[in-house]
DNA sequence: ATCATGACCTGTTAGC
DNA sequence: TGCTAACAGGTCATGA
């Protein structure tokens, strides 16, 4: 489900009410998601505060006073919601989402705030693709969810010229790179297939294309780094994508789906003003491409 | 090493 | 209306 623009808004939806809160209980309602829990997770989060929450490509990361922390991903399907304690009239009521389905609600953390108010914090997953690990202190860079990934796709540190050292050579379309997490670490099918839009870049395009033989940049990789970089941007503005189920953990939806120009828009109209392509849909590693074959070179 | 494919699991939707 | 097949935001293990 979620890609990193997604991550990142159920990060800054899940910040005020967590941040600083103390972790009341911690309830398990299965013994494993994609992975086992570790061992004794429950326990091991119970009564520790909550110090920050930080995001790791499409990891969410939870940092315990102690220096535990929890790594989050959401898989597929995974999803985060808040209900919030009513507090003074009805105490111990939570106001209830009867969107969602109970029954996949697989970890509820209670949490008390500074203000002695009541939460409780909702891991959702119906695919069950999304997994929880802990790192002990000072070992979460190293931890082997998150040691191989590469850059992050927001800032600068994802220039031309390292796009073209990171693709120069490989054989792969330029679709599968930029999936590739231990490339790029953050991007999934929607923002790939709407990065390579805006650059004007075929997804079928050998990655190493962009590149000069000896690794330098090109216009291409300019061009590409740049649009990356933008449409991750854009889509982090607009709190998300929501297709199908995804909410932000306060409820909302996020509204970059309005903005998409190819991902699942198969038969329309490219956007690009002047061209009169039409969106064409192709099978890439399995997974489907969205693009337009006529400005998309 | 690099690349493609199937597997993991449930829910929704398109098509007959 | 009801059934079935295809498809879905991701990653990992496998085999060529």
């Amino acid at each position: 489900m979620p890609e990193l623009p997604e991550v990142e808004t159920v990060r800054r939806g899940l910040q005020p009410v967590m941040e600083g809160a103390l972790l009341v209980s911690v309830e398990q309602n299965r013994a494993d998601l994609r992975f086992p829990f570790p061992e004794r997770f429950a326990q091991k989060l119970e009564g520790r505060r909550i110090e920050a929450l930080g995001r790791r490509a499409k990891y969410l990361t939870i940092h315990l006073e102690g220096g535990l922390c929890v790594i989050s991903h959401l898989g597929m399907s995974g999803s985060y919601r808040i209900e919030l304690d009513e507090g003074t009239e009805t105490p111990g009521a939570f106001h209830h989402d009867r969107s969602r389905n109970v029954l996949h609600d697989h970890l509820v953390m209670t949490v008390e705030r500074r203000d002695g108010g009541r939460a409780r914090i909702i891991y959702n997953d119906p695919r069950r693709f999304g997994f929880m690990a802990l790192a002990e202190p000072g070992m979460l860079d190293s931890h082997p969810m998150l040691k191989g990934l590469g850059v992050e796709p927001t800032g600068n540190a994802l220039s031309g010229e390292l796009l073209a050292s990171l693709f120069a050579g490989r054989q792969a379309p330029l679709k599968a790179a930029l999936l590739d997490q231990r490339l790029i670490a953050g991007l999934g099918n929607i923002y790939v297939c709407e990065a390579l839009w805006r650059a004007g870049l075929s997804p079928l395009r050998k990655a190493a294309t962009i590149a000069t033989p000896a690794g330098r940049k090109t216009p291409r990789a300019e061009a590409l780094a740049f649009a990356v970089r933008d449409v991750i941007a854009d889509a982090i503005a607009a709190g998300g994508s929501s297709l199908r189920d995804y909410r932000q953990a306060n409820g909302a939806l996020g509204y970059f789906q309005h903005s998409f120009s190819v991902y699942d828009r198969e038969g329309a109209p490219c956007p690009r003003p002047g061209c009169g392509g039409t969106v064409e849909r192709v099978v890439q590693s399995g997974r489907s491409t969205f693009f337009c074959s006529r400005c998309q070179r």
